[in-house]
DNA sequence: AAAATTAACATGTATTTACAAGTAATAATC
DNA sequence: GATTATTACTTGTAAATACATGTTAATTTT
């Protein structure tokens, strides 16, 4: 049953090169191996390691100009706590301390649920837990989550303290995000949400809902997200 | 001077496929022609029509499902307002009016512009406009756009008010928004942006810092955006 | 010395070919 | 009739190749 899927070519030199960009092997301004040097040194051909490079150009991480070559950018890493950079990584959970407000618990779906929901969805009931996210100590996220309960053993008895929800559907159900759509709006804070954002009440405060689609066909992930943005902004790139 | 470039066939697809979509002969739910079909009815080869696939799914228009072919989506047509949905079409202009509150002006850059800048864009001052865009009457967006000032002759005299300033920048001056980047913040609205936005002082607004890049090297486009979500939502897709 | 040309090298676009892997409907078997 | 295997079709990955076009630096010419 588990599929041990190889990774293929293009991906791997993606992990390598995202990876030498954030170590800062690569710095910002610096101008990549050519395609053809990168096709030598890791033994793909062109078209490859243009797939990998045009990844890295849509998640931000490179600047491609013709003649010229592929320069960094490396934009996403400091802030990048919501920009889920494209299909590959999480939501950064670098300095990102996490308090369960609420376990993970079975339940029906609320009704006038933020998304349209399938017949499937309804009929499996949802598992909903609450989290607050701090990043140096100070609550930046109020997440409610919600899951459709579709073959998911045991998920409500994981412990996702240390392990993030990300994390935990990836290691032991193999469950990936793959993209998402969202929408965002400045809202006032209510008293529950000041008390967890620790603000006043009116306090503006940003509300993403967010439904992010997995590769298991018909499960999605969505969430109500209430962000402090006093001290940090959400950062996106188009 | 005047390049006329060929535009790509990947492109030429992307646009067909793209305006199908929106005019609904392909539906949402509905299955695209199969790679291969498309090859023969375009007169193209399979990586081509991959290109062109490619970027309508990172744009959020189809999902692609190995084994099963290209599903419409269709989500970006009635929100995306702000989505400039990959490197196509600008900001929505459909139903969009503007009002000019100032019209494009030559000045300096302000200090701690919210962006860092370049010597050469310091040098060139920058030109300066505020716009009001309303959506069936309720005003949504309150921007602030910054430009630098690289020859771009006789700007400052355009009539901003019926064609938008992207396509005034693609018309006049060949000049393409490529991608971009932006923070986003919800913060109280100030006098000046309750007066515009007509809401009340304090009210929670939407607020985006966006530095956009050209098909110029070192032109960017600045803009500062207050956004009323009181109606109307924010989309985007990762 | 300055300007124009050229050459080398970068990415962009496109074709052709091949096989892998997921999906769904059909055919064969029990 | 229900299950299993086959088959045809789908997208995914990858190679090898060719030419177009933009950039830069060296070379040649003026």
């Amino acid at each position: 049953m588990v599929t041990l899927k190889t990774v293929p070519q293009y991906r791997k030199l993606y992990e390598i090169l995202r990876k030498r960009i954030l170590d800062g092997v690569y710095k910002e301004g610096d101008l990549l191996p050519s395609e053809n040097e990168l096709c030598q040194l890791y033994g793909m051909t062109r078209p490859t390691v243009r797939q990998s490079l045009s990844t890295l150009s849509s998640d931000g991480y490179i600047r491609k100009h013709q003649g010229k070559g592929s320069i960094v950018h490396n934009l996403p890493k400091e802030i990048g706590i919501l920009s889920v950079s494209g299909t590959t990584s999480a939501v950064g959970d670098r300095k990102l301390k996490t308090t369960i407000i609420v376990k993970p618990v079975l339940m029906q779906w609320p009704e006038d649920f933020m998304f349209p929901l399938t017949q499937l969805e309804k009929e499996s009931g949802c598992i909903y837990m609450e989290r607050v996210r701090f990043l140096e100590d100070i609550p930046i996220f109020y997440d409610i989550t919600f899951l459709a309960n579709l073959n998911l053993p045991r998920i409500t008895s994981r412990q996702f303290k240390n392990k993030s929800l990300f994390q935990i559907l990836r290691d032991y159900y193999r469950i990936e995000i793959k993209s998402g759509e969202q929408r965002i709006k400045a809202i006032p804070a209510n008293t529950k949400i000041s008390r967890f954002l620790r603000l006043k009440k009116d306090q503006p405060v940003l509300h993403l809902e967010r439904k992010m689609e997995t590769n298991i066909p018909d499960l999605f992930l969505y969430s109500s997200i209430f962000c402090n943005t006093e001290k940090y902004s959400i950062f996106g790139r188009f």
